[in-house]
RNA sequence: GUGGUUGUAGCUCAGUUGGUUAGAGCAUUAGAUUGUGGUUCUAAGGGUCGCCGGUUCGAGCCCGGUCUUCCACCCCA
């Protein structure tokens, strides 16, 4: 026999009921981003190293999967620089191409691209997978996707507002209890600068992000390894300790960096969202958290992450404003905002739930059993005038057994059977069975139509 | 990338200090039932015990390597 077969760490196949509720999931985040007024686009799988490389840091490139140059790849490489080059350093000289990390990055190559042809402000979703050479856990997986729904080209915190508003929609289709969590890059910065130490305002952020999990003791040893004076992180401690509502956050902000313009800027901007939000009645419960940080190292304004209320995973949204990123490919000036759904982490979330609406694994409406292939022919009419009024509707392949045609109707979850035998052929009619109920009656096909159209 | 963990039928798992032909439940297929599914009963198919090597008269069990799974870190959807 052959050796059994395999797929990569960290990929998966979807059999079809995984399939249907992975769909259901799509097109319910589809449909709102299409309600808000965003229109599709695509980009390959694969981008050149040199839009992906330095976007995301430098953990980021080594998680970013690289694909080997075609042909005679190791042309040109002497042994000696094949041992002694670093793997980045080999990477660009075996690779041109890369699959995507992630659907912003190459957005923002697009937008460059296409600056002619769009017209801005332009708002684009896309739902696509993305590659990441991460290892593997729960939730978390080396192929996924994401759904992005991106406004560039406009300044207005409105897009804030709106986006907010697009996540909430989104969870409460689905049925997700969520926290929406939100923080401004310019207040991090604003906190950094008010203790002096701008320039270590990546390694401030990415400890205090760990706050919740490690507890403040080790969030403040974290800082002390990365060489912040004790005395500086003493006065973090009080915007650390911040609690209570998020205006009662904000006022206390307000005080502690009374001298950072920039903080003061990040102020406005919060309250701004959360003043319009909170005229909304959003199901989902919003919240400024200080320690949310983000990793991506291009955001520079307003960051949001969703958690869910009910089963942990991570986050399972994501996203925030960046405002130069098409400035790397050399489009300065144009602003951005955006939020990325996580399809595959929302997935294991409503399964764990099991909040999956029933009508997710319902493939046709009525299934047609017959005895004989003239009964066949029969029903491959029906079905025909069936279909044409946009109702779901199966023919049993083979002429086979009544049990096995009925198993089929039964496992499919089809809630109707169409029965056609001898007797049904003679007179006209459809024995149509309710497979819930199991009662049956004879109706000819205008009623059988009718009858399933209510 | 670092440290740990897991692997026996499609799935969930048994398998005695190493000892004949590796088991169960569920699932699948067929029959009981030639015009009626879910329940029940009967039977069948399905395993190079993740893979490669070693120790041994003998390995599912012991040892080494490798791959995979899950977990913590890193980072993140």
């Amino acid at each position: 026999m052959a050796q059994k077969p395999s797929i990569p760490k960290g990929t998966r196949d979807f059999i079809p009921a995984e399939m249907s509720k992975r769909k259901y999931i799509f097109d319910t985040i589809q449909s709102i981003f299409t309600l808000y007024g965003y229109l599709p686009i695509e980009t390959p799988a694969m981008e050149t190293m040199q839009t992906l490389m330095g976007k995301y840091g430098e953990e980021g490139d080594k998680l970013i999967f690289k694909i080997l140059n075609s042909g005679e790849f190791n042309q040109g490489i002497s042994a000696d620089e094949y041992i002694q080059a670093s793997s980045t350093a080999l990477a660009h000289k075996i690779c041109e191409k890369a699959l995507r990390y992630d659907l912003t990055v190459p957005f923002a190559r697009f937008v460059v691209m296409h600056q002619n042809e769009i017209q801005f402000p332009f708002k684009r979703y896309q739902i696509q997978p993305v590659w990441r050479a991460d290892r593997p856990q729960k939730g978390r997986y080396r192929e996924f996707y994401q759904c992005d729904a991106d406004i560039v080209g406009s300044n207005s915190l409105v897009n804030e507002v709106e986006l907010v508003q697009m996540v909430d929609a989104v969870f409460s289709k689905l049925g997700i209890r969520v926290c929406i969590k939100i923080n401004n890059r310019k207040i991090l910065a604003g906190i950094a600068e008010v203790i002096g130490e701008s320039d270590k305002i990546i390694d401030i952020t990415v400890a205090i992000d760990k706050l919740e999990k490690v507890g403040i003791e080790n969030v403040n040893k974290e800082l002390s390894d990365k060489g912040i004076a004790d005395s500086t992180i003493a006065k973090l401690q009080p915007i650390l300790e911040l609690h209570g509502t998020t205006e009662q956050k904000l006022q206390q902000l307000q005080t502690i960096l009374q001298s950072s313009e920039v903080g003061k800027q990040g102020i406005a901007e919060i309250e701004y969202i959360c003043t319009n939000i909170s005229h909304m009645s959003l199901s989902a419960e919003v919240e400024l958290d200080l320690t949310l940080a983000r990793g991506l190292n291009y955001y520079t304004g307003a960051i949001f992450e969703v958690k869910s209320k009910d089963v942990q995973i991570g986050s399972i949204c994501g996203g925030g404003r960046y405002d130069n990123l098409t400035g790397i490919f050399g489009l300065p000036g144009v602003s951005g905002v955006g939020i990325s759904f996580g399809a595959d982490r929302i997935y294991d979330v409503l399964q764990q739930l099991d909040a999956y609406p029933a009508q997710v694994n319902q493939t046709a409406k009525i299934l047609f059993v017959c005895f004989g292939e003239p009964e066949q022919q029969q029903a491959l009419l029906y079905a025909q005038s069936i279909r044409s009024k946009g109702i779901a509707c199966d023919v049993y392949p083979d002429v086979a057994k009544m049990k096995k045609q009925m198993q089929y109707a039964n496992d499919r979850g089809i809630p109707y059977v169409g029965i056609i035998g001898e007797t049904e052929l003679e007179s006209h009619t459809i024995m149509l069975k309710n497979m819930i109920t199991g009662t049956q009656e004879a109706v000819n096909i205008e009623q059988c139509i009718a009858f399933l159209q209510k």
